[in-house]
DNA sequence: ATAATATTAGTCAACATTAGTCAAGAAAGC
DNA sequence: GCTTTCTTGACTAATGTTGACTAATATTAT
């Protein structure tokens, strides 16, 4: 309790807004403001404390008008799935070991077939293909890891 | 939502009316005094919003009786549309851009929502990401003309 | 008809206003 | 001590706003 370092206090904060209305919209500068920081500690915040693992999704916008979201999503109950695949994906995939990765999201009815196939289409060689096979497979890795993440939860 | 820039407000004034009536036909000088901007703001309102990615046509006349005329395109539900959006992608595409083809995508029926938060999980920037702003716009690119190439088939 | 003038919209670059990244140093835990 | 987490600020990037200048079209005068 006392010991709350302001990181915790501006998570606490948030947490408690996001307690009651499903997502919150805030100016960094003016949160930064309040809880006399400065702004990127926002965005350290929100990068440590909101993350998709949490149930969190953050969108945000630059320029006048600007704003960062935070929205509280519904997780699914294939997280633990999920995240088994992606720590299997890695920082580094080949195209066959992606292909195992997109067969177990079909075979446990993760996707269905337009699905897999759209999927496949995103991390197929045409598509992810720049001339550096190492550089490639990192790529395809984390194409996949953001497709993942977005099976978590419903939109 | 408090802290909407012009833009944005003068973008749901012009699609209010858009949803009601296929066109707009205004007169630049008076839309940017009735807002109070300047005039040229109605062209980056348009230039940013109202582009042919989004489904929009925009047409214009200097002079006396002068006017700028939007127009909601109806999306073909064929492969012509594919390949308009494959032309329209290119070699190199922004985020911002990706983001208009995917929705034109979804609008136009070809994909539902479940497959437009996995195409955009895709080409997200956190997937696509190699530290080089220009060989991410290509790779960008290559994967959404390869799943709009799926998509052919699929569909 | 042609030229001059008026009336519109377009372009572009400077500036303003936001958020994001990254790495160094400080603090806290172990 | 060593490692991890937190804090800070300099630098970057994205987006929005403004106004000076340009271009196209219409209207009026000759």
């Amino acid at each position: 309790m006392e010991n709350q370092n302001i990181s915790d206090i501006i998570e606490s904060y948030l947490k408690q807004i996001l307690a009651e209305s499903q997502q919150v919209e805030i100016r960094r500068a003016e949160i930064a403001d309040q809880f006399n920081v400065v702004p990127s500690q926002i965005n350290y915040v929100i990068k440590t404390r909101f993350t998709i693992q949490d149930g969190y999704v953050v969108q945000s916008k630059r320029g006048g008008g600007g704003y960062i979201r935070i929205e509280k999503v519904k997780l699914l109950d294939n997280l633990d799935f999920i995240d088994s695949l992606v720590t299997a994906v890695g920082n580094h995939i080949t195209r066959h070991d992606g292909l195992a990765v997109v067969r177990s999201l079909f075979e446990a009815g993760a996707v269905n077939r337009r699905e897999v196939n759209i999927i496949l289409a995103a991390i197929d060689k045409d598509a992810i293909n720049t001339g550096d096979r190492d550089l490639d497979q990192q790529i395809r890795a984390r194409v996949l890891i953001s497709i993942l993440n977005h099976l978590r939860y419903e939109s």
